[in-house]
DNA sequence: TGCAAATGGTAGCAATACTATCATACAAGT
DNA sequence: ACTTGTATGATAGTATTGCTACCATTTGCA
């Protein structure tokens, strides 16, 4: 029997858990296709409903509307990020080795083989890439925040602080340093893809050389 | 006679150029206005006419839709902090006293007298912390790369990476610290306001301290 | 086998994102 | 003063989006 693993997501996010049903997990598992393929501004619930022959009265007891659906799935990257985190560093003594591991995951967020059957990590990856800071830049942010719907990008933050608080405990902006390697790791891959001039990797190994130059910043930051 | 200021932006920004009429110049002064009060999700063309007592139909004369108005503006901002970096590095000598410049103009974005009258620079700078990384992860992104959108903003990456190789040439990364000091700067703005748990910023004092942190992360990068 | 929960099907409505057409105003040149 | 052009306003209309409501059917499981 294969071992079932759920990622516990705060319950605001959906109206109803989708990693419950089968149709939930199609609509996890299909969203991340349909965003991938034409953007999230263009996706809509209708759209998808028609992907996996559902209706869309069906999905929206699933998820309020399309932006708790894209907060649902970076709240998930989030948690998958903290789970290679503490799976890879595990038994690493040296913290300058597991800040390496950090942006090794942060960066690949990948493993050999995937956490649910439902979802497509890299897929998943790319999205947060592209669309990802949208989830949080939005009006109701406090809100938002005040019912916990960033809590596990907080934890993601608060291990890779504590980490590089274990590296250099002089440093003074672990928390920003944290964040700020979460998101220049994404917006470097996006530029290198996208906007080029906006980056020195210019390497068609865009992942290998993000990974070196994080590597570079940090020893300058923290050695 | 007041000297007439015009910042030259592409064309494909616009159907036609707000800044030579009457009403163009009021569509910018009044969409930065609703944008910061309702977000740019709920903004839309309809609301801006009612607002300004035109009508949706002669908005729609001067931009295509409500992307491009964004990308407009933050268009304009990144020209705008262009004019502040090179007028107030003007003169100076020491590379690492115009990086700090270079900072402190990120960071405030602002300078005693506006350049021109129909745009208040620091509610734009507000829509660029909350709105900018929209206006370009958008899916048509290389299209519109092609044609020239973003060349502001690699003409401001190009000028911080070369001010950057003048502090220090050995410094292997200049292009990816300088947008990443652009992008930095307002992410942690934006999270010292919104997620406070995301930064170490916790002063009051938002701006100032997080130009002392920027300024702790260059140093120990460059010198 | 039967009941509850999950899903499908259809309909409809208000708002959004435009486009088209015509009218008016005003300004510039002859 | 007269014509012409350009800018804006006014109105209307259309397709799509973002939902909500309601009822019918299927499915899972007690």
């Amino acid at each position: 029997m294969p071992v079932k693993i759920k990622i516990d997501l705060n319950d605001g996010l959906y109206l109803k858990d989708p990693q419950e049903s089968k149709l939930g997990r199609k609509i996890i598992k299909f969203s991340i296709e349909v965003i991938n393929k034409i953007g999230f501004e263009s996706f809509n619930f209708k759209k998808l409903a028609t992907e996996i022959n559902s209706t869309e009265a069906s999905l929206y007891r699933y998820f309020e509307n399309k932006h708790l659906l894209l907060l649902y799935l970076v709240n998930w990257y989030w948690e998958w990020i903290n789970y290679l985190i503490i799976f890879n560093t595990m038994n690493i003594e040296d913290p300058k080795k597991k800040l390496k591991i950090i942006v090794h995951s942060l960066v690949f967020a990948t493993m050999d083989n995937s956490l649910v059957e439902f979802i497509d990590e890299s897929k998943l990856h790319k999205i947060v890439v592209f669309e990802g800071t949208k989830a949080y830049h939005t009006f109701e942010v406090n809100k938002e925040d005040s019912i916990g719907l960033f809590k596990s990008y907080k934890d993601l933050t608060i291990i890779i602080a504590s980490i590089i608080s274990e590296v250099n405990p002089d440093f003074k902006y672990p928390i920003t340093l944290a964040s700020n390697l979460f998101e220049m790791t994404n917006n470097q891959l996006y530029f290198a893809k996208h906007l080029p001039k906006l980056t020195d990797v210019m390497n068609s190994n865009h992942e290998k050389e993000v990974e070196n130059m994080l590597n570079y910043f940090l020893e300058k930051l923290l050695f």
